[in-house]
DNA sequence: CACCATTATCCTATAATGGGATAATCCGCA
DNA sequence: TGCGGATTATCCCATTATAGGATAATGGTG
């Protein structure tokens, strides 16, 4: 796993797309073919190999039946991301 | 400038936070200091040399003094991504 | 155990990134 | 106009990340 993809952060958006993902029930392949990806795509991004960028997360979120915006919000309250 | 850049809501994005920053009076390096990152940092994200990924995303708009719901809202609103 | 669905990992060519150094640009001012 | 400082863009290239098909591992059911 890239070191970059150690922040707690990151690992909380993991889980959050996961539960997310499974709320919904799908599987990885159904949201991969969504995405029009292949299904280790989802598997990376979920399992911490692969970041997701700001324009793929939309993409995520659309698959995944989501409100981007209120991912996000979940995101930032389940772990404020601080700089300090 | 790498291809998974030139994205209509990539280029939107970019734009988005240099106004951001602007209308916060922040000159790049100041952001970046925030950031505790190198100028060329800003300069990369905002000219489209580099992608943000969520987290960086979310600490990118505590810098610009801004919300980073709101900020992906505006960019959502300002080129709806389609997976279609 | 056998089977099927689902998810994780391999592999490696290709692409993206870091970040200090340096070049370009911009801009107010005399 | 031309200097000087501030700001932004670009270079370089070693290092790190990614793509994505193939395959392995895991899970759950009967």
């Amino acid at each position: 796993m890239p070191k970059s993809l150690r922040s707690p952060q990151q690992q909380q958006l993991q889980s959050l797309l996961i539960e997310l993902r499974k709320a919904k029930g799908l599987t990885q392949t159904e949201v991969a073919t969504r995405l029009r990806r292949p299904q280790s795509f989802v598997a990376k991004y979920e399992g911490g190999e692969r970041r997701l960028d700001v324009v793929e997360f939309i993409e995520v979120a659309q698959a995944l039946e989501a409100d981007a915006c209120l991912v996000l919000g979940e995101l930032i309250q389940r772990s404020p991301v601080t700089t300090d």
